[in-house]
DNA sequence: TCTGGGGTCCTAGGACCC
DNA sequence: TCTGGGGTCCTAGGACCC
């Protein structure tokens, strides 16, 4: 197999390059949806030692230095450069996998008596041609060995970089574990204590001691850094599984009315999707978490299985809401306070009981599953789901309202997000 | 004060049944 | 009543990616 990783320059900074010349040459970065940190930067910001999510407010004084431009995110636009860039590619190898929004596997197998370098520069030049967008190209073996040629096309003057196989030895040795395509934070760690720190210990590294630390997912990233293809081209883009809408607050949440009108917001975002895409869901979860940058995060959230798959957002927001409910009531507030959740479980273990088996057949459909329930619970030998029935369950929430609403004080909500599921 | 949003896949372990 | 194996299904959580 010949496989070649086309990427995108700075994707996001050179589409709006493309429709604002003046940018050229000058130091931009382009921010996430809430315009808390930057996701894409221009080669000067990079050169400025700016890393890839900073937050905004670390680099105030930078900007005004160096003049930097700050652009909020424009998906629509890229969504649309990313389409034109991805069908000039397919003018060049019939089988092209688009894995992102600025990445795309090509197939080059059948391409192999021609001069390689020549053919990407070809791919370059038509792409900056057709479409205004500066990309690099990787070519090796497999798809974790072209990902690694890539980063030496990003460095080099010509943006391509073809990895031959007599050259795989040398250039493994060089690279960090860290710079591998599957390896994150954890496993280069678990790698570490192991032992292994370049990418060419971790292609000799036997199978056993990988499944073993890694598991199959890690098996794989070895096999292909020894040339043996795993991780095959996917030339049709699956149907999606879920999708979410998520934000996170300015300040600190601690109402219910304010959650709900969150969450509300979030489900009608996601209803918009799913009609956009044809999709009906199937299950909506709903999760709240306080900050991650504080002691002991926490988060939490909860799913309620749909009785009908629908994509009508009036329909979605009553399940959602209830999804809210125990997320505000209970989520959170279980994980906190052990010896409150035993209680609880006991109380609910004695309703479950006064339900007949017809009510609970009724009311399936509503089983919310509250999460962590098992947390604290040691041995394992108590794990209940509290099944219940939605209306008399939000009577009894309002009842006990002012016993978690002092909980809460101590977990305020920072973030909130919505998603649905549609598996079936 | 302010720290992204959106995804996928794998695995361990519990529930439940025979 | 206790013990246990085999099988399937489901979920939470952890890992990764852009």
């Amino acid at each position: 197999m010949m496989i070649a990783l086309v990427d995108c320059n700075n994707f996001y900074v050179s589409c709006e390059r493309v429709f604002n010349p003046k940018l050229q040459d000058k130091p931009v970065v382009v921010l996430s949806n809430n315009d808390g940190c930057v996701v894409a930067r221009s080669q000067e910001i990079k050169a400025l030692g700016i890393g890839m999510g900073t937050p905004l407010f670390k680099i105030q004084s930078l900007i005004d230095r160096h003049k930097i431009q700050i652009f909020s995110s424009n998906y629509t636009l890229y969504g649309d450069m990313s389409s034109r860039v991805m069908e000039t590619l397919k003018h060049f190898s019939p089988k092209v996998e688009v894995y992102s929004i600025d990445e795309a596997f090509l197939d080059l197998s059948q391409l192999v008596h021609l001069d390689l370098t020549d053919y990407c520069q070809q791919i370059r030049n038509t792409v900056r041609q057709w479409t205004g967008i500066p990309i690099s190209i990787g070519v090796s073996q497999t798809k974790t060995l072209a990902k690694l040629a890539n980063k030496m096309a990003k460095d080099s003057e010509t943006g391509v970089f073809i990895l031959l196989e007599s050259e795989i030895e040398q250039f493994l040795k060089e690279t960090i574990v860290e710079d591998v395509w599957g390896i994150g934070r954890g496993f280069a760690k678990t790698l570490r204590i192991n032992g292994i720190q370049t990418a060419w210990q971790l292609r000799n590294a036997s199978d056993g001691l990988i499944k073993q630390e890694l598991g199959v997912v890690g098996l794989r990233i070895v096999l292909e850094l020894r040339g043996m293809v795993c991780l095959p081209l996917q030339l049709h883009q699956p149907t999606k599984k879920s999708l979410m809408v998520s934000r996170s607050f300015s300040r600190p949440v601690e109402s219910l009315t304010e959650l709900r009108e969150a969450i509300a917001l979030y489900t009608s975002r996601a209803g918009e999707k799913l009609r956009r895409q044809k999709l009906a869901a199937s299950a909506v979860r709903v999760f709240a978490a306080t900050s991650r940058f504080v002691e002991n995060p926490v988060s939490d959230s909860v799913r309620v299985s749909l009785p009908v798959t629908t994509n009508d957002t009036g329909e979605l927001l009553h399940y959602a809401l209830i999804g809210t409910e125990a997320i505000y009531r209970e989520g959170l507030a279980y994980k906190k306070a052990g010896v409150m959740m035993l209680r609880l479980v006991d109380e609910h273990i004695q309703q479950l009981h006064l339900w007949d088996e017809r009510d609970r057949e009724r009311y399936q459909h509503l089983m919310v599953m509250v999460d962590g329930i098992n947390q604290q619970m040691g041995s394992g030998t108590l794990r209940y789901s509290l099944v219940k029935h939605a209306p008399s369950w939000l009577a009894r929430c309002e009842k006990r309202s002012p016993y978690y609403t002092t909980r809460w004080d101590e977990l305020p909500i920072v973030r909130a997000g919505y998603s649905v599921l549609y598996l079936d």
